[in-house]
DNA sequence: GCGACAG
DNA sequence: ATCTTGTCGC
């Protein structure tokens, strides 16, 4: 899979924040995709100054994986909140290039436009791939909301002011919510409805949960 | 100055 | 993210 290279990685974080400002424009709040047919996950581990890169992208509505690819490369950029792109992107833009299957959506293991300057890894690899993108994460890192009910499918909105950034959603019941943002090319609504289709009995959404295991040496 | 802080 | 075993609760 190709992909467009929109700046430099060779940055400092004074210049990572810049570019973030400058890019944040260009990203697309509304649907702009047709059929989706494959839905895939990402996901960063490390080990030592090794970063493991998996994606895997699974058949909707079926959620079998149909293509996978895990890669190695060096980490570049040190982890600093709201900077996470910067980290994370390039290893992954190495396994998307050897990727054989282009996914018609990719859910991300971070934040989508809940982000301080609203940019978030989400958002960033869906406008380099041009491709439709969902934040999907684990824990909060902008916002404030309200706890959503207990119950599966339940959902409060994520907000900075008065702007709605993303929502918190029950993704199975009794279990902490996730945090889910709109990445590039999607709607909120959708954002929140697509990712909870990816949920199969765990809190994590599959293609999460597969690209997770991949990318720190796993089998189940 | 004091907290908060995706992975 | 990573270091790490058993354990409490649904």
């Amino acid at each position: 899979m190709k992909y467009r290279a929109l700046h430099s990685w060779d940055v400092k974080p004074e210049e990572a924040r810049q570019l973030q400002n400058e890019l944040r424009s260009q990203v697309i709040q509304t649907d702009r995709f047709g059929t989706i047919n494959t839905v895939a996950g990402v996901d960063i581990g490390l080990k030592k100054d090794t970063a493991i890169a998996s994606v895997v992208v699974l058949s909707f509505p079926e959620l079998q994986v149909v293509d996978s690819v895990v890669t190695e490369s060096p980490v570049r950029f040190p982890y600093i909140p709201g900077l996470l792109s910067f980290r994370e992107i390039p290893p992954l833009l190495t396994a998307f290039t050897q990727l054989q299957t282009i996914p018609d959506l990719v859910i991300v293991d971070g934040q989508g436009i809940a982000h301080p300057r609203r940019f978030g890894l989400a958002s960033h690899l869906g406008l380099i791939l041009d491709k439709p993108t969902i934040g999907c994460a684990k824990s909060r890192l902008w916002g404030r909301y309200k706890e959503p009910d207990t119950e599966q499918g339940a959902y409060t909105y994520l907000t900075d002011k008065e702007e709605v950034i993303g929502a918190a959603v029950r993704t199975r019941t009794n279990v902490r919510v996730v945090y889910v943002s709109i990445g590039h090319r999607i709607s909120l609504d959708s954002a929140r409805t697509w990712t909870l289709a990816c949920c199969q009995g765990y809190r994590l959404p599959e293609t999460t949960r597969h690209a997770h295991n991949a990318a720190s040496g796993k089998t189940p």
